[in-house]
DNA sequence: CCGCATCCGGGGCGATACTG
DNA sequence: CAGTATCGCCCCGGATGCGG
């Protein structure tokens, strides 16, 4: 799109990220890391893919993304944020808290749904987290697909890492409708209330409680 | 334009916010409180006139803004945001944050320059802010224009309201062009190194230090 | 004047087909 | 697997008109 040619940081922000799907390119590449294409276009369905091919080499030219071949035995071209891709975590942080309003009636009748959008969902709005110097690692079944999130104490916040496939050693597993799974990690209903509306939960360790709880702060 | 079709938090986001010129005017409805169609327009060079009263249109169907009558004697229709459309601040203030990065090289020769976009950008990334329980008004003389921003301190970090004209009694006045103005209330420059590079800084009470540095936290 | 509605040209978007 | 090519359509941008 055309740049607003004004000189404001939020207009200049739009002029670079502002452009239909560039945001939800980023989700993709930030929930699950360096992508090829193919796995680009499983994750956001509806984009045409001649509008996917130019968007990545326009994030290209302006240094959100950048493209690099895969290590052998796998050779594939890959697409991951740069640094600067990255730091827009807090505007996707900011445009899923605005945007859990709107996710309580539930998937409509056209509505793709996948499971990883509730997973980073999940990651960006933990109330809690892990344990500083700890790793926890969430597991998830939904829409008859697997994957699992690994949650880890940053400097600031929380990081994680989101994969498909099962975990292989997973903390705690929640089995049930993307829309319960993102509800209880995004604080929406509480772990009772999730399991009452049907989502299944295998937590052993009893550590979803400190995930999705409040962050234990020392102050106030 | 029409919507993506996910169920994905950040997806319905943009389904609401993400088209052309909105978040430009939840900035302007913002920045300024409620204004009339005349005045948003002034605030977004650029727009065509109907799409300025469609995207209104839109935002109101949406639950965004409202709009209502001014009060006699003047009679003209305000628009103002809901809650709902201010509970974007969120989003804006991420979009501030990642798109000061670009503002450095200063103005294009096409862009516009409005010093209220500084004194939002301003306002939201203020480091520091008055002291709980006082007011504090900066005076802005930029462009040839004239602001003032009522700061505040409020439940959660700090309220502002940014109005056009002389300040009555401003406890700092900032004078010389938006971009200086915008690098020293955002930190990006040190009050002195805005001086260096030719803002003018009236502080008799020396707040703005208090204003721009780091926030008097009692912590670590 | 203020708050739009209408008309028109160009281009971005969306879908499909096709290729190295 | 990773795109390119092509083609409508509709949205955007710019200008103008017009009622209150």
């Amino acid at each position: 799109m055309k740049s607003y040619h004004q000189y404001c940081s939020v207009a200049r922000a739009l002029d670079v990220a502002g452009d239909r799907w560039v945001l939800l390119i980023v989700r993709e590449l930030l929930a699950l890391g360096p992508s090829r294409y193919t796995d680009l276009r499983r994750g956001l369905p509806g984009i045409a893919t001649n509008l996917l091919a130019e968007r990545l080499k326009a994030m290209e030219a302006e240094g959100l993304v950048e493209r690099h071949d895969a290590p052998p035995p796998v050779s594939a071209t890959l697409f991951r944020l740069t640094d600067r891709g990255r730091e827009l975590r807090g505007v996707l942080h900011a445009l899923t808290a605005w945007g859990m309003e709107g996710m309580t009636p539930g998937p409509d009748a056209q509505d793709a749904v996948q499971p990883h959008w509730s997973a980073l969902a999940g990651a960006l709005l933990l109330r809690g987290g892990p344990d500083p110097g700890t790793e926890v690692v969430v597991g998830i079944a939904s829409e008859g697909e697997m994957l699992h999130v690994v949650l880890r104490r940053d400097a600031d916040g929380n990081a994680f890492e989101i994969r498909r496939g099962a975990a292989p050693a997973a903390d705690v597993t929640l089995t049930g409708t993307s829309m319960l799974v993102g509800a209880v990690l995004t604080g929406v209903l509480s772990p009772a209330e999730a399991v009452g509306q049907g989502l299944r939960i295998d937590d052993p360790g009893q550590v979803l409680p400190g995930l999705v709880g409040a962050p234990a702060e020392p102050s106030a």
